[in-house]
DNA sequence: TGCACGATAATCT
DNA sequence: GATTATCGTGCAA
């Protein structure tokens, strides 16, 4: 994907990437799925990792847009997050879940449901960092394979701050969407 | 230099 | 549903 061709804003590259493919080149091997659940941290946001300022640990997220944000969590998760917004303005959008799209093999349906479940499965880790999301190269953005259903949105979840705001979204029925069930049922908005 | 804690997930009951 | 494994980061001292 060109990088003109998707959103700055975080908020709305978060939408934009529900149903977008994500591609993994592992030597000979091609690992691809469907992104199905994000959420979206802004400029200023509480919850956001760059809202202490650019730090040596989340300087990825102030890149250009389409830029990879790897980080790892709780002493044995990586989690990775599209940065948003132009240079110098740290926001992103972290991958929550991905439905699995590799046509022979049928892999578990949790393969890819939850960020560190995610990273793990498309062996992403810190060596892929900051890199260009836009570019050819291990790991990059691809268009939609597949027809998107509708998206729902929720609050955020596993923070503390901001943990009111709907900036999570999701295909909204598929298996592949992690978190609890409340937040992704009917009442949860379009 | 020390230390509290986090955008979790596996492993229990 | 509760517990815990596990470690890098940021801030205080």
């Amino acid at each position: 994907m060109r990088r003109a061709e998707i959103p700055e804003d975080a908020t709305e590259l978060a939408r934009f990437l529900i149903g977008r493919t994500l591609v993994r080149e592992r030597g000979r091997a091609r690992i691809v799925g469907r992104i199905v659940e994000t959420e979206a941290y802004l400029p200023h946001d509480a919850a956001a990792h760059s809202f202490i300022g650019m730090t040596p640990r989340n300087r990825s997220l102030f890149l250009e847009h389409g830029h990879a944000y790897v980080y790892f969590c709780y002493g044995a998760h990586f989690m990775l997050n599209v940065s948003a917004g132009p240079e110098g303005v740290g926001c992103g959008v972290l991958l929550r879940a991905i439905e699995p799209m590799n046509g022979n093999v049928r892999p578990a349906f949790d393969f890819a449901r939850g960020p560190g479940r995610l990273a793990k499965a498309f062996h992403v880790d810190r060596r892929f960092d900051g890199i260009d999301l836009c570019a050819t190269g291990p790991l990059w953005l691809g268009g939609a394979l597949a027809p998107i259903g509708e998206i729902g949105t929720s609050v955020r979840i596993g923070i503390s701050k901001d943990a009111h705001r709907p900036l999570r979204f999701f295909e909204r029925g598929n298996p592949h969407v992690s978190g609890p069930r409340r937040l992704n049922g009917d009442g949860a908005k379009t």
